[in-house]
DNA sequence: GCTCGCACACTGTGATCACATTCAAAGATT
DNA sequence: AATCTTTGAATGTGATCACAGTGTGCGAGC
C-alpha cells in the first residue's frame, strides 16, 4: 500500500481526468488566457490534453452550466462575448452577491485575518510595481475569497464563482491598464473596516471595490470590440 | 423538406436527447418530485428514459454544476440534503439575487404586467382553494419569474433558477401547509406598488415574499429530518 | 450464533466507434 | 467571372464496451 498508493508527484492523482481537465480550463479562464469568442472543440481540447474526447467533453459541459462558456447554436462551445449592458448586470450581481458573502464573513473575522489580508495586498501591490499582471489578478481574487471564506457559504461562494468565471475573459482588457493608470481599490478600506468592527463599513469598501475595478470596463469593450463577427483564432 | 421535418407531435423534436432527459428530471426536481437524499444512477435514468448511459449522464452532471444535485464521495449522485443553516444562506441568496431583478425589472412594468401579475395570482388562490398544491408551486414559480422577465437578465436569471432547483426537493415540506396554516403571500403588495410606480415597495414586497415563504422551512427541517441516515428509495 | 472473508453484482469513468449535421473549399455550370 | 453545386473534412451526439472501485450479501470458520 505504501509504494502503489504513492504516485509520482507529475502524475496528480486528482482523482478524475475530467476534473483535471476542468481545473486546468477554469483556471485559465479566470486568468483571462481566453478571448470572447474564442472557440474549442472536445476532440482538440482532448488531444492537447492528451486524454480521449469523455473527459474533455464533461469538462466543456460542466463549464457551460456554470456559465463560463456558452453552447453556439452551432452546438459549439465558445467563450462567451459580451455587451455593456451584460457587464452592468454582471456588476450588480456581483455587488449584491459580494456585499452579502462579505457581511456573512464578518462575525467570523477577526485582526489575525486582517493581517492576512493586508499580506495578501501587500503582494498585490509588489506584483502591479513589477508590471505582474497575472499575478496582480491572483492576488486579488485571493483577496476576495479569503475574505468570503471566513464564513461557511456553500451557496453563495459557487454563485460568486460563476460570476468570476463570466469575467475572466474579459479580464485581459485591464491588462494594458496596469502601469498607465492607477490601479486603485479599496482593500485597504476593507481591511480598516475589519480592524475597526464596522460591518457597514466593509460592505461599502467591498461595493465600491467592485464597482471601481468592473466600472471602466464597459467602455473599454465598445472602444475595442466594435467589430462584432470578429473571427477569433 | 414539408412532411420530412414536421415530427409526431409525440416525438418531441428537442434538438438533443440530453436537453430531454435534463428538462424532465429539472422540472421534476423543481416540483419537488424528489426528496433529499433520493440517489440517482446513471443506467437507472437511462433505462426509465429509454435511452443509453450518455444523455443520462451529461444531463446528471448537468445538474450536479448547478448545484440541483450533489456529488457524493462514492462519485454518486443525489438530491442533496439541507441543513436550517443553509437553508438561511439559500434565502439570503434569494432576497439578493431576486430583490435586484426586480429593481431590474421595474421600469419596463406596467399596467399590462400588472394586469397579467394579478392573473396568474387569481389562479394561485384557486389551487389554494382547491388544494392543487403543485399547480400553486407552479403559479408561484410563475409569478415571480414573469416579473423578472420583465428586463433581460442573462446573468441574474440562470443564478436565480440555480437557486429554485435547489430549494426545490424541499418544498414538499410546505405540501401539508397547504391547507392547515393560511399561506399569505406579499404579491398583492408587489401588484400594488407596480401600479403606484414604487420601485422600493416592490423590493420590499418581493423581499417579504420570500421570507415569509422561507421563513418557516428550518423549522420543518429541524422537526422532520432528525434521522440523518435515512435511506432514501 | 456471531464474525470475518470472499465473491458477485453494480456503479462511475474513460475509450472507442458510428452517424448526422455543419462548415468550407473546390469544381462545374451559366 | 460569378454563383451554385458538390464533395470532403471536421464536429457534436449517442451507443457500446472495458475496467476499477464500492458495496452487499452469502457462506465458511471460529
Amino acid at each position: 500500500m505504501a509504494s502503489d498508493d504513492q504516485h509520482p508527484p507529475d502524475t496528480i492523482p486528482t482523482a478524475t481526468l475530467q476534473e483535471r481537465v476542468y481545473r486546468e480550463l477554469r483556471e485559465a479562464i479566470m486568468l483571462g488566457q481566453f478571448h470572447p469568442g474564442d472557440a474549442m472543440t472536445i476532440r482538440g481540447l482532448a488531444e492537447k490534453l492528451g486524454t480521449s474526447m469523455m473527459p474533455a467533453r464533461e469538462a466543456l459541459r460542466r463549464l457551460v452550466a456554470e456559465r463560463a462558456l456558452t453552447l453556439l447554436p452551432n452546438r459549439r462551445v465558445a467563450v462567451p462575448r459580451m455587451t455593456p449592458e451584460t457587464f452592468r448586470e454582471l456588476t450588480e450581481a456581483r455587488v449584491a452577491l459580494e456585499v452579502l458573502a462579505a457581511r456573512r464573513a464578518f462575525p467570523a473575522t477577526d485582526p489575525a485575518l486582517a493581517d492576512r489580508l493586508a499580506a495578501i495586498n501587500t503582494q498585490q501591490d509588489e506584483a502591479i510595481a513589477a508590471g505582474d499582471w497575472s499575478g496582480y489578478q491572483e492576488r486579488n481574487r485571493a483577496f476576495h475569497f479569503a475574505l468570503y471564506a471566513c464564513a461557511p457559504a456553500q451557496v453563495l461562494m459557487p454563485l460568486i464563482e460563476s460570476l468570476w468565471l463570466q469575467i475572466g475573459p474579459f479580464l485581459y482588457l485591464t491588462r494594458e491598464s496596469l502601469g498607465t493608470t492607477y490601479l486603485d481599490d479599496r482593500h485597504e478600506e476593507a481591511i480598516a473596516a475589519i480592524k475597526d468592527r464596522d460591518e457597514d463599513g466593509l460592505a461599502l469598501a467591498i461595493e465600491q471595490d467592485i464597482r471601481d475595478g468592473m466600472g471602466g470596463l464597459p467602455a473599454l469593450l465598445a472602444n475595442r470590440v466594435p467589430p462584432p463577427t470578429g473571427g477569433p483564432e
